[in-house]
DNA sequence: TTCGATTTGTGAAGTCAGTCACAATCCCGC
DNA sequence: GCGGGATTGTGACTGACTTCACAAATCGAA
């Protein structure tokens, strides 16, 4: 594989040029300028070329980029190539929410275990899924071949999950309790709402622009 | 207020420090060195002294920062002396969840309206709120005190209800949708899952580290 | 009062990300 | 096959963020 190393900024992006890839070839575009994917994403086109160089990518000069062929190399890049297996821990009412959604809109994802610790809500069923106990985590993990783990239990127990699941293996996690999870090796997303609002907060603030 | 202007990296710790702060303080800890809170947060000590220093923030050579004080000066720089009304627009799994939240843990912020075009939606109830259809959205954002609007509609409609949040007035929105909004003068901040699978998608490529 | 152990605040250096600007390349029409 | 218009790829620049490293300040003990 040629792409070495792909700065952070750039990987964060690179799924919304995909999106956005998406859409416009739906439109029926084939080809697509660096200039059209950078409105729709919201960023500077020079910033978008730069970051599809680094796929090692080739658009044409003068005429743009295949958008089937970008639209793979991303993928590409991104490791979309194949399937991921994705577990979550916590089935309250967003994980219940998150579970629903089955395949995220990219059909690579997809959701084989639901685990909580409340006796009322085990045995319940999601979707084709039933909410396990907890403590089946780790046979689950080994027999199916399960990647990421998602966390939306409570905080408190966030971290001991976190560890949970980095000791059956999982090397990504996506945790949308409060907390910052400490792991060893896992990598770890981080989606909190409060947060998310705490910052609008302060843009919010009459005393700034 | 003395703080001009923060740049955007350390805002968006700010929520996090809070957070490690009010844990920390609950243990008993009346004085927190940086690197405490540089370790519950997971990052560079020297990084937390510098972003405390934008709050034109005291510490106390020697010993450390006074939990009580600093916590209070974190929630004035994020402007989370006062309360924030948020809507809901899209009522579907996901918005479902976050509303039944409510006060999303920092109890300044609160829900007073809940969104949807759905005839089989409107009506509903959760917790003490109705949904309603979007085409109140405006008065009652005129009415109620509203600054902040929550997208989790479906994809395609959600750059038009930004749209309408936007001409309502509101001038900060949390975007769920998986499309890039477009707005013209609000704040937006976007979460999306099938995102953040993907990129730590990228970090599981067996090719690298 | 002085000493040693801590811990802040911050200039300076280093790293990373974003923007600019333009040569290189390509397509199309004539 | 040549010229004009379009668009990429990228080196150089600029700016933002992070880390380092150390003087300055504080505390507590002797």
């Amino acid at each position: 594989m040629k792409s070495v190393t792909i700065p952070p900024a750039s990987v964060a992006r690179l799924p919304l040029y995909l999106y956005a890839l998406e859409t416009l070839q739906s439109e029926g575009m084939g080809t697509i300028s660096s200039e059209i994917l950078a409105n729709r994403v919201n960023v500077n086109a020079a910033k978008v070329r730069k970051d599809l160089s680094f796929l090692g990518t080739h658009g044409v000069r003068g005429v743009g980029y295949d958008s089937a062929v970008l639209g793979q190399e991303i993928r590409e890049a991104l490791g979309l190539t194949r399937d991921f297996g994705v577990v979550i821990v916590g089935i309250g009412n967003l994980g219940a929410a998150l579970a629903s959604y089955d395949s995220f809109g990219a059909a690579r994802f997809h959701i084989v275990g639901l685990y909580d610790t409340n006796p009322e809500k085990i045995g319940t069923r999601i979707g084709d899924l039933e909410v396990r106990h907890l403590r089946h985590l780790a046979a689950d993990v080994a027999e199916h071949d399960v990647e990421i783990g998602i966390i939306t239990t409570p905080t408190a127990v966030a971290q001991e999950v976190a560890q949970q699941l980095e000791d059956c293996g999982i090397r990504s996690i996506l945790n949308f309790a409060q907390t910052v999870l400490h792991t060893e090796n896992a990598a770890v997303r981080r989606v909190d709402l409060s947060t998310e609002l705490q910052i609008l907060g302060y843009y919010l603030r009459s005393d700034r622009g």
